[in-house]
DNA sequence: CATAGTGGTTCCTCACATGTAACCAAGTCT
DNA sequence: AGACTTGGTTACATGTGAGGAACCACTATG
């Protein structure tokens, strides 16, 4: 509760956790690197996000600057999102550690099995 | 709700992030990376994090196969926290977050006093 | 005329994460 | 005898994250 000034690196490292933490950020950030740019539905469509959620996350997104949002007033209106330069930047760590769980997958797998086998004993 | 079938890399990523999403695990994780080891208390003390989120934290790092406990039956009791080589080995991907964070810290800032300005007119 | 599609916003609800406080056993210290 | 220490667990309260559904404006389409 008390005493942030412990560690600096937690309190910079726990800022990125609470924005990389809500995990629908970094699956937008994915969809839209890989794709390039996309509408709101798309993106709604594609990762099985409520409504409610995407513009919440996306409005977020644009306020850290890593999302760049074009709004076209036609109609029905066209909303097109894509990534800005240091969203970009943003994978190469994210997908530090994706590599990190593809590696480890099975460890902990088996870690878990032993443990709740060891357990229930 | 539906559709995980979209992106594979998103199923996994999805499961790491739901082990650092709670931010008290990478800290504990931090934590132990510095001083190697560290009993119960001295971790509670050095994160300010409460008895009950300690316990459970350390109970699913371990399950996990990242951490290791060593209890020693002593009165009163005593019991070690350690990292496995698997726990060590996360400390690279996360720190490469926590390098991104640092770098982008400003950035991130000056875009959200810019989107915030721009929004209160 | 009615319905669908687009990009949101708002209200209601519910589950889950987290914190606080109390309790435990066994021994040591005052 | 009573308080303190260590490592937990459990019950209770609380706030927040997240989903669902309804609504909006405007048009094209059936």
């Amino acid at each position: 509760m008390l005493d942030n000034n412990r560690c600096p690196d937690c309190t910079r490292i726990n800022e990125v956790l609470s924005r990389v933490g809500d995990r629908w950020s970094v699956l937008v950030i994915i969809a839209l690197a890989r794709h390039g740019t996309l509408r709101f539905n798309e993106l709604k469509r594609s990762l099985g996000i409520s409504q409610r959620m995407l513009s919440l996350t996306l409005k977020e997104l644009e306020r850290d600057g890593l999302v760049k949002r074009t709004h076209h007033p036609t109609i029905p209106p066209k909303v097109e999102y894509t990534l800005t330069e240091m969203g970009q930047s943003f994978r190469e760590p994210v997908s530090a550690l994706g590599n990190w769980a593809l590696e480890n997958q099975k460890e902990i797998e088996a870690a878990r099995q032993a443990y709740d086998k060891a357990v229930e004993e």
